[in-house]
DNA sequence: ACTTACGGTAAGTCATGACTTACGTAAATG
DNA sequence: CATTTACGTAAGTCATGACTTACCGTAAGT
């Protein structure tokens, strides 16, 4: 159920924001938070969760880390979207041909 | 922004559930109240927001109201997604060709 | 007309989780 | 080896939002 995962931590707004920082390319968490309206320790553990729902992953650079996407994560999202999808025209043509027959 | 609202929507489990439930075909607010272990209320509540969302849609039908899935709002996300993806594989081929390059 | 079935909305309660400050740790720099 | 830089984690505060009960409207059945 990763897919949950993925959901419930791109909620957030400021999450969101820092993922979409990542999009434009890697970046450090000091470089994140400068440019976000919060602290950075809260870029911190948006970064935690992020990484938990394989949205992102790190790669030590000096002190520092550097940020990137994963694609793990929105791909988990993207397949759940697409049998979704699937299931719900199906079952909308099943719904579609007995309405038919009623009248 | 119409893809916020389906993030922030898809978040909430008992939400999703409501939403998981019409996967399967239509449905009126009772029986779905009567799969969840929620009041009516609530469902009733949460499909404002999935219909807010352009997730469900509903058709009078008597006294009762028939919910079913709509398609726009999972188009929604699902195309911010692809937008997404590209991006990040692209600024990613830009960032390991100048990696390749400092060695 | 009266009642019953089905839903939406209001108001109030309570828990989750997003933020802050304070602290601890690890690597570079002098 | 002391200092600085960059991060992560802990603890505590506060707001958002998910749920409940109570109430109101509306369409069908008797």
């Amino acid at each position: 159920m990763t897919y949950v995962n993925v959901l419930t931590v791109l909620a957030d707004p400021t999450r969101r924001a820092v993922f979409e920082r990542l999009r434009s390319g890697p970046a450090t968490v000091q470089q994140i938070a400068d440019g976000l309206p919060v602290s950075r320790p809260a870029v911190s553990q948006h970064l935690k969760a992020l990484r938990d729902a394989d949205l992102v992953r790190h790669e030590p650079q000096g002190t520092a880390r550097l940020y990137s996407i994963h694609t793990p994560g929105l791909r988990a999202l993207r397949d759940w979207i697409e049998g979704f999808w699937d299931d719900a025209l199906d079952n909308f043509k099943v719904y579609a041909e007995e309405k038919n027959e009623h009248r």
